[in-house]
DNA sequence: CCAATATTTGGCGATTTGGCCAAATAACGC
DNA sequence: GCGTTATTTGGCCAAATCGCCAAATATTGG
């Protein structure tokens, strides 16, 4: 895994930036198209500064670019596909917790060999 | 987003659960198949009680189970889907720094209106 | 039962995150 | 320039996260 450290590095600070309800919801609205900051004040209940530290933060992982526009600041998707997160991330969600037994398993006889 | 909120919130925790290197390498690995913990503490250079603690987040997440056969933990991924995370995520990565002004926007006139 | 292997759990310090407040910056209209 | 609106930034504190160590638990084989 070493030699690939930072390449997960990267993609867990993506991911990162994800996982965290308030900037989630806002992606999920931006998937319908550019949202000004002063809308995300409105319709989220914590404080604007708030607000503004979340998108910096979708920002700087590059997931979000942002255009001021007079007073306003339009923020939109840099990659359409995250959208699809949602998807696969419901369905862990709806997944039940199947038990079970894997049938091609057989009981470990020898010690613990290394990963390929 | 107040009445979503719960919703959005399950939805951040299986990020969470992702949005670590380790552990993505993990679920990476686990793409393939099948894989013992003790083979996992050979391949990452951290503590293996680090290890299993990575696994248990992933676990309380829903993204994998385990199983134990004989003195191993095998864990496999419950939702197949989240290998093509990576896809998008590695889109992320590559995607150039576009700037750019919104051909069709224009500067915003009127005080922030709300969000639908 | 005892020793060895494999894994989980509890606890501890160090770092990071999240949210609020206050202050700074930016753009606009008068 | 001044006041207003919109947004970002810095500081602070509470809470969560990460990784190590030590100890507990589970399983197997003498």
């Amino acid at each position: 895994m070493q030699e690939q450290a930072e390449l997960y590095q990267r993609r867990a600070e993506i991911l990162k930036a994800l996982a965290h309800p308030t900037r989630l919801w806002m992606v999920d609205q931006l998937a319908q198209g550019e949202v000004c900051v002063c809308q995300f004040v409105e319709a989220v209940g914590v404080d604007f500064s708030t607000i503004s530290k979340h998108l910096a933060v979708l920002k700087r992982a590059g997931l979000v670019e942002d255009e001021r526009r007079g007073k306003q600041v339009f923020y939109r998707l840099r990659v359409p596909c995250v959208t699809g997160f949602f998807r696969c991330v419901d369905q862990v969600l709806d997944h039940p917790a199947a038990a079970g037994t894997c049938a091609a398993c057989t009981t470990a006889k020898e010690d613990c060999h290394e990963l390929a």
